[in-house]
RNA sequence: GGGACCAUAGCUCAUUGGUAGAGCACUUCGUUGACAUCGAAGGGGUGGUAAGUUCGAUUCUUACUGGUCCCA
């Protein structure tokens, strides 16, 4: 009989549809009360999935599965994000296309070609995730734009200005020339780079003196107020007071002594500007420097500047600078260093520490709960090291820039009238009413502010917002806190720390109680998978092409905690194996008429196979929910793999033939029924691996019928240890190690393993005994053995091996390579007494019995004996060939 | 400069102090009844180096070497 193969394409779209449409991954009232609730780590609505959301989506998944399963009342909240900076680049490139500039639309219209794009592409990131099987409640979706969210948004914003934790200030901040908008200190990275180091010389006033300063931004001159020495370094102490020309600027500054400048840096001395370099920043506060600013805010040279650069553009300025520096004699030498140059996340140019007006939020303020907090444990990270990194950026934490120079984001709710009184109210009534009071009986006009917040400003409200914050909404009182943040150490303290700052101070609990960190997916050799090096490896590909199964399958079982993801197609393929391995086995129970007809009665089962197949299912489901309550999700798959192929296809389906083949009905009815039994259990184990196969087996084996649920809707497995099963695990151990050990010797005597044997146990002891008369098929058929010899009878053929520690003859119909069985088991009787040789000697040393745990040592003693023995017979063995 | 992590079989990784495991790859054998996207059997490791703690170290400590990453 033929099988149709599983085709994952029409199944999981299928099953997908029909998940949502019957509302299953809605949370559903149980009898247990407890509560289960994840918020997705919502994906920008310009993203489209990649392995990172891939891996972090299939672990979301498996809590929320396993939990539901579990019985507990399950939410996992979806959305996504508005990513004001990228989104409004996507549509300003779009328009750009069609010859439209965003500032000839205005703002109106701009954002509302924003939401137009929104609405048309804004969700395509979730179709995707649906894609992967991820059982998110979609009927819950939300928007960080979403108007609820919105006013959340404004409402934790008026609140903190109140309680001036969030501020208006003039102070230097990372300026993007590009974007042209300040951005946070998280989201400029520091790059190597290769870079010139000039060293130039600056005369001294009244003097022939020339003292060299040494810079990597000469085109800063132009804003110099200073130069700076250490007050330590004896060469320069004699200037210090002095004043210095600046040359092709000719501004006259002083020199002036500061612990700032390193006397191991370049020349020693430096060059001041506070208004272009955060360190000069501080040495110009602590010596009431002058700040001259000399960029526009798109980098080219302002009126301050040298009047024939004005206009330049700030890298042709340092070219030019420098040719004529190097023309009026002033450039001493240029050195080639490597130095760290800051560049936007965004924009990937160059950023510009610029002077300007920004609002800011008091991070030192609201990071202390947050520590104490984690401190306490009452939110803890997985792995536990990451609490470190956390701790060392909480401690150390900067005013948080949340002001934006773009269009599309929140509009800060802050309104100016014409004397510059700021107000800041929930909306423009309040704000009026407000400026009313202050300007008693004057006119006046009001303006908003034209700032949008950062993004992650609204993020940072997310696990409490979605829920319905500020209401008090019967979700957020049952799923607030979160039970558990997936997420990835990239944006730690983006959002992680965000999010613990703002749901610590505007709720009474902790946003979540842990945090899962996982790692990155790199590529098959380590790499990080980028556009440019063209490693990426879409999980769209691989979902068309293996299925998201098999995707997910193996993303689940690397996810090593504290270990990148090194996905390589092999291993996909490898796990697309295992699930064909599931479904040619559902195949031999369906030609084999194995149902489940009704539920199990286990205390009427009576097949040793079944009461062993029981035993290692039970082992498997405790390590399987063990691990997976300590997110080794890993460790989880391993153990649910390693049952499924090599427990149960391997040995237990292989028990089932003889038994098939056999007359006892009601043997053959039993072993329909429970291996049966066990693939719907098989099935409930590995659904939050690979829900789709699963479901798709559940709904044609028809489990639905005994079980009353869909697979997802089922209940997880939670069989408890049955006594008078545990000794047939062992017997079936112990018959699977005979044949096993009939089978090796086959090999090893290059005996075809069609070929069967007669076997003789030479001292049968009473147990041996029992145990090959009650499964005397299983060896028979599973072992390929003819006969169980009553009376010893040995040909030329015949040869003794050790197993269960008993001497067993094989008697063969072809001649068989004596010699090599002879030199195979001299081999062994080598090894085993090396170990019995090592034993000895541990046994000897006195401080060894004495201190090792009892246990361990008799353990010992136990070993010699049963080697000792082993040794004998085995040399017995021996003796017997010559 | 400060910090985190990693180094175990050819490759990717398990193994939280008591005789080193898995998957993939490899070798040999095997297709008429679940499965070649497979089965059976097998080879392969002085656990990066060096010291220390311990009766005992792959596991704990320290140093070093090499690699990855974060912060300044």
């Amino acid at each position: 009989m033929e099988f149709k193969k599983y085709n994952h394409n029409i199944e999981e779209k299928k099953i997908s549809d029909f998940w949502i449409k019957k509302g299953l991954f809605k949370p559903k009232k149980t009898k247990s009360k407890k509560k289960f609730s994840i918020v997705i780590p919502p994906p920008n609505i310009t993203g489209r999935l990649h392995m990172g959301h891939a891996l972090n989506n299939s672990l979301q998944d498996v809590l929320v599965r396993f939990n539901r399963m579990k019985g507990l009342e399950t939410l996992w909240q979806p959305g996504t994000d508005h990513a004001g900076i990228a989104t409004q680049a996507v549509v300003e490139n779009n328009l750009l296309k069609e010859g439209i500039k965003k500032n000839d639309l205005g703002r109106d219209k701009f954002i509302k070609k924003v939401w137009d794009w929104k609405e048309e592409s804004g969700g395509i990131i979730l179709d995707q995730l649906k894609k992967l099987g991820c059982s998110c409640d979609w009927s819950r979706t939300r928007f960080t734009m979403d108007k609820n969210l919105s006013k959340a948004v404004i409402k934790v914003f008026v609140n903190l200005y109140n309680r001036k934790l969030i501020y208006k200030d003039k102070k230097l901040v990372n300026w993007d020339t590009q974007l042209q908008t300040a951005i946070s200190d998280l989201e400029v990275v520091q790059k190597d780079v290769q870079s010139q180091l000039y060293y130039i010389d600056y005369s001294i006033e009244n003097s022939d003196e020339k003292i060299t300063i040494a810079t990597t931004r000469p085109e800063t001159m132009m804003g110099d107020t200073a130069v700076a020495v250490n007050p330590k370094d004896q060469r320069y102490i004699n200037l210090i007071g002095k004043n210095v020309l600046i040359p092709i600027v000719n501004r006259k500054v002083k020199i002036i002594a500061d612990h700032y400048a390193d006397p191991d840096q370049g020349s020693g001395a430096v060059k001041i500007t506070p208004a272009h370099d955060f360190n000069d920043y501080e040495v110009g506060k602590r010596n009431k420097l002058e700040i001259i600013n000399i960029f526009e805010i798109n980098g080219k040279i302002n009126k301050n500047g040298v009047k024939e650069f004005y206009g330049m553009d700030r890298f042709e300025a340092r070219k030019v600078l420098i040719k004529k520096l190097r023309e009026n004699g002033n450039l001493v030498k240029i050195e080639n260093i490597k130095n760290k140059v800051p560049y936007g996340d965004r924009s990937n140019t160059v950023i510009e520490p610029l002077l300007t007006e920004q609002w800011f939020v008091d991070a030192k303020k609201l990071s202390k709960k947050p520590i104490k907090i984690v401190k306490d444990g009452k939110t803890s990270f997985f792995p536990s090291n990451w609490t470190k990194t956390f701790f060392q950026w909480m401690n150390e934490i900067e005013p948080w820039c949340i002001s934006r120079q773009i269009w599309w984001g929140h509009r800060i709710p802050a309104w100016y009238d014409d004397s510059g009184n700021i107000f800041v109210a929930e909306n423009e009534k309040d704000a009026k009413l407000l400026a009313i009071k202050k300007n008693k009986n004057k006119k006046f006009l009001l303006r908003q502010e034209t700032d949008v917040l950062d993004t992650w400003f609204s993020s940072a409200l997310w696990p409490f917002a979605t829920l319905g914050w500020p209401q008090k909404t019967k979700e957020l009182v049952k799923f607030y806190p979160t039970s558990v943040l997936i997420t990835g150490f990239d944006i730690i303290f983006f959002w992680v720390a965000r999010m613990l700052m703002m749901g610590n101070y505007f709720n009474k609990y902790t946003p979540f109680h842990k945090v899962y960190v996982h790692a990155l997916v790199r590529d098959e050799k380590g790499q990080k998978m980028s556009k440019s090096k063209g490693n990426v490896i879409d999980p769209l590909e691989l979902i068309n092409e293996y299925g998201a199964d098999s995707l997910r399958f193996t993303l689940i079982s690397m996810a090593s905690p504290g270990r990148d993801v090194k996905l390589s197609k092999d291993r996909v393929t490898g796990n697309r194996n295992f699930i064909t391995k599931i479904w040619s086995a559902n195949n031999f129970l369906k030609l084999n008429d194995c149902k489940l007809v009704k539920k199990i009665n286990l205390n009427s089962v009576n097949l040793s196979i079944n009461h062993w197949i029981y035993c290692e299912f039970i082992k498997m489901q405790n390590l399987v929910t063990k691990s997976i309550d300590i997110f080794r999700f890993d460790e989880a798959a391993k153990h649910v793999y390693q049952f499924v192929w090599h427990s149960y296809c391997d040995w237990y389906l292989e028990f089932l033939k003889p038994i098939f083949n056999s007359k006892n009905k009601g043997d053959i009815k039993e072993a329909k029924a429970f291996s049966s039994f066990m693939m719907s259990n098989i099935l409930k184990i590995l659904h939050p691996f690979i829900p789709f196969f699963t479901e798709s087996l559940w709904s044609s084996n028809r489990y639905k019928k005994i079980y009353k649920n869909y697979l997802i809707s089922s209940s997880w497995p939670d069989f408890k240890k049955m006594n008078k099963f545990t000794k047939n695990q062992s017997n079936i151990n112990d018959i699977i190690e005979l044949i096993s050990n009939i089978r090796s010797t086959k090999a090893e005597l290059k005996i075809t393993p069609k070929l069967n044997c007669d076997i003789f146990f030479d001292k049968k002891s009473v147990r041996l005994q029992k145990l090959i008369n009650t499964n005397i098929n299983f060896i028979k058929q599973v072992g390929r053995v003819n006969s169980i010899l009553k009376t010893k009878t040995r040909n030329k053929n015949s040869l003794d091996i050790l197993v269960l520690k008993e001497k067993m003859t094989l008697n063969f119909n072809e001649d068989v390579d004596l010699a090599s069985q002879k030199e195979r088991i001299l081999q062994k009787v080598e090894t085993i007494n090396k170990q019995i040789l090592a034993l000895k000697n541990k046994l000897k040393n006195k401080a060894y019995v004495t201190n090792a745990p009892k246990e361990i040592v008799q353990n010992d003693k136990n070993l010699v004996k049963e080697l000792t023995i082993e040794d004998g017979k085995l040399r017995s063995i021996v003796s017997s060939i010559n």
